[in-house]
DNA sequence: AGGCGTAGGCGTACACCATACGCTTACGAG
DNA sequence: CTCGTAAGCGTATGGTGTACGCCTACGCCT
């Protein structure tokens, strides 16, 4: 009965994100969600309870839109669907890059990680992984994958800050200015892949289901 | 000649350090640091330029603290200086857990964060890696080490978070609560490592110079 | 059709933040 | 003992999140 809402859930959260890829996270502030929102900076607690909200709310819409839907590989082996919902995972985050430090702190109060990750758990439960190893090995994906964003767009080596460790004094540190320089040879994405192959090929090591079918693990 | 100065610069970072590891990061303000100083809030001015220096200051000491000094396992295994010095970067970071999320933005300022980087690429370049496959290694050791950080320390299992995702209703996510519940029975010493052996057997598989030598992936 | 209660929208105020500017003052060299 | 330098700090500005209370638009009720 009484005046109803004006905005839906999806417009403020959808406005926040605008604010945060157009303006940054510093410029992230309840003034500029009204402002984009053509309201008073109070009116937005209406729908939201507190900043922390709104960060959630935000973390929300980009974690939901990640694809769980494989495919056929969802059949194919889980090396692959790991694969497969890790890269997914990782394309969803970099599309919003200033949202990368705000997933850290929100993602576990969003519906789309939890799907995300329950996902990510039946893969490796195909694989053969079962109790603690199942844990370890879900929490190294984990953070590999947000230690990976975090690099990808905050890290020295990549980005702006190659730059500055390439211009190191090559006599004090020979490895890091050479390894600053092949960096640029490297794109994100395949940097991503390559770590991620890395951690997958540890996998099919302890992995005691399809062991004895390969050949590179036999004894 | 003129009036010098009352403070170094170690007593300003280990002051904010302290107000850090106390307080939070939160309550980490120039008030607060200069409060427990014994100065006016302008008068930390003098010392840092701002506070993001002040920050990065911080950062400075906790990595200043990672003993880089290998011991006899300098002349052993290139795979176990990698796990010691990952290892020591995480115990350092651990002890100020607060500190985490300010690693992530002013690491690369850090003299102590390059040096650890020169070890640990001085042992990837003893496992025969160079060029893009060393950055590649590198990065995601670091991308590990950093994301294995933030995981500890603000996650959705280890922390108050697991008991959240624990009580997950078991029908909508089985295998996220069931993870949840075995992940009280893995330390978080333990977790790190068994996902840095993880990454370690994959370089293991990559490693060319003694890959003829190790029966695991002879052909 | 008209009134009324609910809840939306917002103006103001407060505490806190980083920091620019300029004054005062302690100090050591001459 | 004087004087220049820079340490220390008081004040002010513009930013932040948000508590409180007012006005008012709206839709169900009679």
């Amino acid at each position: 009965m009484p005046r109803p809402r004006s905005l839906t859930e999806a417009e403020v959260s959808s406005a926040a994100l605008a604010v945060l890829d157009g303006s940054g996270l510093a410029a992230l502030s309840m003034r500029a969600v009204a402002q984009r929102l053509g309201m008073g900076t109070m009116s937005l607690y209406r729908y939201v309870q507190s900043r922390q909200q709104l960060e959630g709310l935000i973390v929300e819409l980009v974690l939901s839109g990640i694809d769980l839907d494989l495919g056929p590989a969802a059949r194919g082996p889980w090396q692959d669907r790991l694969g497969l919902l890790m890269a997914r995972a990782r394309a969803a985050a970099a599309e919003h890059p200033n949202c990368v430090p705000l997933l850290l702190t929100h993602r576990h109060s969003a519906a789309g990680s939890r799907d995300w990750g329950e996902a990510l758990l039946g893969a490796l439960t195909d694989g053969g992984f079962a109790g603690v190893r199942r844990v370890a090995a879900f929490r190294a994906l984990l953070s590999y994958l947000i230690g990976a964003l975090q690099v990808e767009h905050l890290g020295p080596l990549s980005g702006p800050g190659t730059a500055a460790l390439a211009g190191l004094p090559q006599d004090a540190y020979p490895l890091l200015s050479a390894t600053a320089r092949d960096a640029s040879a490297l794109a994100p994405e395949a940097e991503f892949r390559q770590g991620l192959d890395l951690l997958l090929a540890g996998l099919a090591v302890q992995d005691t289901a399809t062991a004895s079918a390969d050949p590179t693990t036999a004894a």
